[in-house]
DNA sequence: ATAGATGCAAACTATTTGCATTCAA
DNA sequence: TTGAATGCAAATAGTTTGCATCTAT
């Protein structure tokens, strides 16, 4: 059997297959540098010139809702702001958006001075996500 | 010598220690949850009804800029997309904002499914901050 | 034919900025 | 005394919503 294609894997999400989502999917899944609705909206609005922003964040929507495409930061909408300077890593509850500090043991993982194909790496942190005690208790 | 006062961290970043930042930066300190302006705005609010939001605002950006303070997600202002469903972890160029994929090997890092005190940890993702090579180049 | 999608505009939320007043040094 | 900080209000950026129209199925 052959891989299901971008069109039958929006049908199956019960997603219309419209050209502008198929534009979008397909710009998204083209750009490797996790592009910003605005920055998907200027890269397909070239090809089809009636395309609104709006569109652009309710076909993120859904394709997110659906499975397709995922949210680079789930950190939520807003900044958080940490007065702990020691190097060290975050818990976040993706229910009800507590962050806490852990410390994740890195050198295992990297050496000091890592270099990924010409990309100086300075830091190196850790998200985990999850359910805290709390949220879980509440289930 | 005696550790330095947080009005003698204040002063050394050429800060004045008022009281409206000794209290904002206090409540930081002690809240372990990584508030939001808003969240530390109604926390101080309580003892100093004259604050402002606007001043949490400028006096985290502040703090931030005497590197007192830190922001948790360094990702930038605006919502960021990916197509690829594989789990993988995020190079991040902190001066372009460009975002790339790399694999980082975890196993080593936490068993399947690791428990930290009570919390139900789902899903593990790196960041690596750093500079790309194109803008290494640039310097 | 019709439920769902689009495009436009208005609304909303988070954040920043401008400026007159106040205050720490 | 005085430059920096505050508080208020207006401005901006990012995102969401409402709704009339359109379109994929």
């Amino acid at each position: 059997m052959a891989e299901p294609t971008i069109i039958d894997r929006f049908r199956e999400a019960g997603l219309k297959a419209t050209p502008q989502r198929l534009a979008i999917y397909r710009a998204l899944a083209r750009m490797k540098d996790h592009p910003s609705p605005d920055a998907l909206f200027r890269a397909v609005r070239g090809a089809m010139p009636s395309l609104s922003l709006g569109t652009v964040y309710k076909t993120l929507d859904a394709l997110e809702g659906a499975g397709l495409v995922e949210e680079v930061s789930r950190l939520g909408e807003t900044k958080r702001y940490d007065a702990n300077l020691a190097p060290h890593d975050h818990l976040v509850c993706t229910v009800c958006r507590r962050i806490a500090d852990i410390h994740v043991d890195k050198r295992s993982v990297k050496p000091a001075d890592l270099e990924v194909e010409g990309f100086e790496v300075l830091e190196m942190h850790v998200q985990l996500f999850g359910v805290c005690r709390d949220c879980r208790k509440k289930r």
